[in-house]
DNA sequence: CTTTGTGAAATTATTCACAGCA
DNA sequence: TGCTGTGAATAATTTCACAAAG
């Protein structure tokens, strides 16, 4: 449920900020969510709250950690390490919220053994030793549209149980490994859409 | 809806490929979308197809063009000219697809001025000038969280219609704009969430 | 009086089934 | 026969309404 993932965002906002307690309106109020909604989705792994009172913040947020699989740290190779893939390295959020980048490969032979933020550029066909050996679960791919089918099976091959794919092309798996797909330019076309449309107002949180 | 910018990018692959008609089953085949889904979404904006043949390509795409505004160009201020800044500068969909970065802003003093891909990085207090003057209608944004809703709401003020918003937090801009949103963070917790859940298979094209 | 959790109702989206056309 | 367009049926999602609890 990808509602999910913004109420913990939400939730850990209202943490670091002192918070012990929370109502579901309240937390729906800066989410675009009502909170009839929110109650029904948290209901589905159980109760959490108390009647009259809302929700103990830090409860919320550990349960939700757990839900999301964030209770743990998923080791990531990062494929592609041009400028997207540069700027996904240094994209801080990730590492702070538990993913961490422990290796990152690009078929590109000038930027084969360079430096970026720290991490070492390596060969693609040294991807399926590493990924093995550091036990490394995700994928994260940000190479041209025309490499990245080869580069999911690479990875699946290798071990690899979910990928992140910044490539505008679906990735075929069949049931091998979970995908979700990060693409730019259906995202503007989709805002140009609603433009034209005349639509206004928040789309999507993520999404 | 979402469905109609990968409909249009399929059509154009295969247009690019010579094809000269096709069916809503062909179409649906390599998207994961059932050839009843498309003719209903196809419907809506009416008739397109002959019963029996399937779709002309050319005629097709003409008309997804204009549904979803791609029949002109759009001018796009970039506010934000970081890594991520720069890789979307780069990222070479959006200019064969119809949007123009028509400026770069950026608030950090060493960059002002510097060019990056071509482009001159200005300074963020000219930007309300520059998208009036160019009649610039869509913004990027990818500033870090704490300036992304400042940003839009400069954007806003300036003119600008649609925001495409990389900073992972929700912006409040009533009905003034159109937003999309692009949040890396929350993606990569879905696949976490996935796979920890054991679930496989591709999930959203574009999403 | 506030707020949760949850069946029931309403709404929205998807799929089915098929008439009609080439 | 192969295919579109669409009303009817089904499924999924969201909202409503309210009993129970603090």
């Amino acid at each position: 449920m990808k509602r999910l993932t913004l109420y913990l965002r939400e939730v850990e906002r209202r943490l670091s900020q002192g918070e012990s307690r929370v109502s579901s309106r309240q937390l729906g109020q800066g989410l675009g969510v009502t909170d009839t909604q929110i109650r029904k989705d948290l209901s589905w792994f159980g109760q959490f709250g108390q009647a009259g009172v809302g929700y103990a913040i830090e409860d919320l947020a550990t349960r939700l950690r757990q839900i999301l699989g964030k209770d743990r740290t998923w080791k990531t190779a990062l494929v592609g390490a041009g400028r997207l893939g540069q700027a996904i390295m240094s994209y801080g959020p990730f590492a702070r919220e538990g993913f961490e980048i422990a290796a990152v490969f690009d078929a590109d032979p000038s930027l084969i053994g360079t430096e970026v933020g720290g991490r070492r550029i390596r060969r693609l066909d040294e991807l399926d030793q590493i990924v093995r050996e550091r036990e490394i679960m995700l994928g994260i791919i940000s190479v041209p549209k025309e490499a990245a089918q080869s580069t999911a099976e690479r990875l699946i091959e290798a071990g690899v149980l979910g990928i992140l794919n910044f490539a505008p092309v679906r990735l075929e798996v069949a049931d091998r490994a979970s995908v979700v797909s990060v693409d730019f330019s259906a995202r503007l076309e989709q805002l140009a859409f609603q433009v034209s449309l005349g639509l206004k107002g928040s789309i999507d949180g993520d999404d």
